[in-house]
DNA sequence: TTGTACGCGTTATCAG
DNA sequence: CTGATAACGCGTACAA
């Protein structure tokens, strides 16, 4: 009996209007502050706004400018620690912007639910992660002109579609170095990312590129699948143990491989970085947590997330954007590879 | 000039229907499967589909039929390790039930962006988790009847809003008691979570009712603000060691807190569990693989998500729900408790 | 500066 | 079983 609320009928704009004593073109006018108002109707639009509660109907908007203010963002799954900070960069710069974000997930759902739920009927555009959307969908969105971003991966040929990611072979190349320079480790196992993953043969080239540099002969028995996982890393790293496959060194393709690896090598028996010496790469927020402390390769992940999805806006606005953006990596060192900490 | 695709002109429904020979009423009826059609008519319908690549505009779908087929979840942050489970169990759901997730993080926002974006005119319902919506949105969603879910907290006094959480007091007697009864802890520290995080005063109860049943007095020394982070929990534990504080066992509020106690414990030459055993709540993924390996309280984080966005569907579709429903949950030994694995 | 009227693409209702 | 046609709520030329 106290707020005038209607419970299942929640204000439209007409009823504004009524209100408001103008017409639901003045109301659309001082909702999305557009043309001007005089002050004094614009007060009292506002003043009805309040009392009935009053909030736009997004569907109707969408459906009348024909554009959503939604950006879509698919990814194979929210894998924890890495994405987490990649997410959050994405959602300050959408939020930003005054997109909303729709995600979505492959990982999860069988593949015939993976088609078409997002798209140029739900959103302005598109933030893919390395990996989760099929050619031909991209293929087609290209064709319409519909503005996509990737997010560690470059694009098929022929689509130029924009692409943001890190120096992944000079990361690695830094990692590899040191644990050669600093360290003299001359048998350097890299466990490396699921099969295809371009991260990781950017990563395993400048582990390679390393070696060179230093005439250590490339001996393929060295990389193994880390899967960018920390279970499946730790399964890898007792079979290679229990193989007698000897190494004084491991660059880890990224840190959740890492710690499985640092898992499976303490079961073992083995100390890091007594025995073996390790560097990951990404500095995922629980690598300086890690016993010991992951020396890794520090990517700028909530920067990428940020810029990409400016870089999407700006496509969505039409202008004009770089088609590929290279994040700097730098080594960050702790523990794990030996190095004291005084 | 091969594929039939209109670039900037999406196919309408009416486009099909004319393409078909039928009017857009049965195309809509094909379409979505409800009123029966001849089988001759819907395939030619559903090949006018295919070649005019047709998916209908979702906004237009939700102003016709008033229904959004979006869920909703808001959360304060997607923090890596423990929200991922959940998300996948709600992803799955909710995509089981034909429902599209609209997620929304509160904690990367400015406090003035956090109003209104997420509520009636954009979903048919809301899954909230602990502490993250404002009570007055709140208990204007209860008053037009809107349907809610709560994660891991009870309803506001008055808001009968069903909730889904997990045996938070029982699970932490549990841990509490292993570390008396099987390790002869006497002074048992607690890293509480956020202030007034409901999860967190249960478990201090169950923390309590632990010690009294071992008629070990409560100590207010002994409980400390773990914050359910691991950067701001090893901050306090550094504090606490270095005022002197003895205790011979941690009961961490979650493992991301363990996480950062294991850290600073570390840092300052103390083993786990030699020196001071450890258990943690939840079982994130990563508890298995940290050094040592974490003992904790097992919490199915994941069928958490997957309950309530079911309950939640079924609120949405009108049918009648449990109002609370507790997860069970059970001590996982591994070996910062102390216990041998053979 | 403000109001009118039409269009956006579907769903739902009601005849046929 | 199928076809007209009226909502659905809002943005926006265009007119006043």
């Amino acid at each position: 009996m106290d707020i005038p609320s209607h419970p299942n009928n929640p204000a439209t704009i007409e009823d504004v209007a009524r209100l408001a004593g103008v017409s639901i073109a003045t109301v659309s006018r001082v909702v999305n502050g557009k043309s001007p108002v005089v002050p004094a109707t614009a007060q009292r639009v506002m003043d009805a706004v309040r009392e009935l509660n009053y909030v736009p109907r997004a569907a109707a908007r969408i459906l009348a400018s024909k554009r959503t203010n939604t950006l879509g963002l698919i990814v194979p799954e929210i894998s924890g620690e890495f994405f987490a900070p990649m997410l959050r960069g994405i959602e300050a710069a959408a939020g930003e912007a005054g997109f909303d974000l729709l995600i979505h997930t492959t990982a999860y759902k069988k593949p015939e639910m993976r088609r078409h739920t997002l798209g140029e009927h739900n959103t302005d555009g598109l933030l893919v992660f390395i990996g989760s959307v099929q050619l031909a969908e991209l293929t087609r969105l290209h064709s319409i002109g519909f503005p996509v971003v990737f997010l560690h991966q470059t694009a098929p040929e022929g689509l130029n579609i924009p692409v943001v990611t890190v120096e992944n072979k000079k990361g690695a190349a830094l990692a590899v170095e040191h644990l050669i320079e600093t360290h003299e480790c001359r048998r350097i196992l890299y466990l490396s990312g699921p099969e295809g993953n371009e991260d990781s043969s950017w990563r395993e080239r400048g582990y390679r590129l390393a070696l060179e540099k230093h005439d250590i002969p490339f001996d393929p028995a060295l990389v193994a699948p880390g899967y960018y996982s920390t279970k499946r890393a730790a399964q890898t790293m007792r079979e290679l143990l229990e193989s007698g496959l000897t190494f004084d060194g491991i660059f880890s393709g990224d840190d959740m491989a890492a710690v499985g690896a640092l898992s499976a090598l303490r079961e073992a028996g083995l100390r890091v970085p007594e025995d073996i010496k390790m560097v990951g790469f990404d500095d995922i927020p629980l690598a300086r947590h890690l016993t010991p402390p992951l020396t890794t390769i520090h990517a700028p992940t909530e920067e990428v997330g940020r810029i990409a999805t400016d870089l999407l806006v700006r496509l969505i606005r039409h202008e004009t954007v770089e088609m590929e953006i290279l994040l700097p990596t730098e080594l960050t060192i702790r523990q794990s590879c030996g190095c004291k900490i005084v």
